[in-house]
DNA sequence: TATCGTAGAATCGTTCAACAATCCAACGAT
DNA sequence: ATCGTTGGATTGTTGAACGATTCTACGATA
């Protein structure tokens, strides 16, 4: 049966203005779409041969995932965000992640799990200098510990959250660099878990975002 | 300064699709609109004399605001939360309004008093017989909770989580006598805060959270 | 020189009309 | 009673058009 609702997603995905924006989605977190761009309805749509009322709607689409913002009269710009938006989303974080922690002991194995796997393999392909993946892994195990709350909704707006956090590295120049600075702490927080400590994990990540939000906030305010 | 940044807030109020929005949230939640109904694009625009493109922007707006659904080549409905959703969404609350109310002692005196004023006006509101607002009063003690978390993307997502609950009231036909019945454990919880006994309010909290879950979820299953 | 205002270009906001694609309900065949 | 089929209704998407807003560049004034 899970093969068919795959089957029945895939159905869904018609609907042009959905592709344009996930091609656009695509664009902007690889970089090639900078942040605090302009996204023309006239170029952009003309480039990729959709009129210009599906391409506002693609637009809509990518504002409420946080990609983009929209300013009226003005345009959609992609989003480019400043150290009161990492501040923000940092607050935003503590609670959701600390909160969806605490949650350790009352959830499934497999849950469990999807928050230890991603550390593994972050430690394997940093050991292979492989960071561009590293990276990759280091949001899974955010994602994880999201899961941990067992809420489709908490988890889709903290994909949201994570996309607008990887246009704020992308404006500190800080792609790559940033997962792997933060690996130990990672597997620190895996092993407090491990050990049954979890107030201590919580702390620990507590201490992670502080970590984090400071050095990300610093780049961003020295422009 | 305050007056000029409210009345730049009044000025980019414009946008047709914007008041189009504003004017159906308003009518959903005010029950007009019941969960379930399909939103004719021909026969709303009709109505309100707004064109097809402009009344589907504002459908996109509604959106995001959990307020409708979209499916595609079917239209839009006024969203019909059912248990699944319930559940989900106080899994959700669970873990952000517990996250920030552990944030107590961290936050300023101005952001308690969000949360100790709301209950005070249910109370008195509740003597009256004034039910209706007693439930405002409800909500607004929640989004106090949240927003000692001092992160606005948290407060505006939970706002969306509190208008779709506010759908599942509808559905189960509790719109007014539902938060009254809970008043009580929202008392408890203010006491204990004050008490200082942060822990024992999340406990507390938590309970509440139980309750209304299970509450909800009976009724809505047993349509 | 610097500030201000204005004209014109560029772009967005919104409407309208049209047609293809999809869904739905009624009908009839097996 | 179940299963195709056929129209009719509704959505998806396009293209053009025009008013409204913003931006840019130029020139006037102090």
């Amino acid at each position: 049966m899970s093969t068919l609702a795959q089957g029945k997603a895939d159905l869904e995905r018609a609907s042009t203005a959905q592709k344009v924006a996930d091609m656009l989605r695509e664009r902007v977190l690889d970089g090639e779409l900078e942040p605090g761009l302009r996204l023309s309805e006239e170029a952009i749509g003309g480039a990729l041969g959709v009129s210009r009322n599906t391409l506002r709607e693609a637009f809509r689409l990518l504002t409420r995932d946080r990609i983009l913002v929209h300013e009226h009269s003005r345009g959609v710009f992609v989003r480019r965000p400043n150290g009161d938006d990492v501040r923000d989303l940092y607050a935003a974080r503590r609670v959701i992640e600390g909160g969806a922690l605490r949650r350790w002991n009352d959830v499934s194995e497999k849950q469990r799990e999807a928050v230890r796997t991603p550390v593994r393999q972050a430690v394997a392909r940093a050991e292979k200098n492989d960071f561009s993946r590293t990276g990759a892994a280091n949001i899974q195990f955010h994602r994880g510990i999201v899961g941990l709350a067992g809420s489709v909704r908490l988890s889709d707006e903290s994909d949201r959250l994570f996309a607008e956090l990887m246009l704020a590295f992308r404006v500190a120049h800080e792609v790559e660099a940033f997962h792997q600075t933060y690996l130990p702490w990672n597997r620190k927080i895996v092993e407090l878990l491990n050990d049954g400590t979890v107030e201590q994990a919580v702390q620990q990540l507590d201490e992670y975002f502080d970590a984090a939000e400071q050095d990300l906030v610093s780049r961003l305010t020295a422009d």
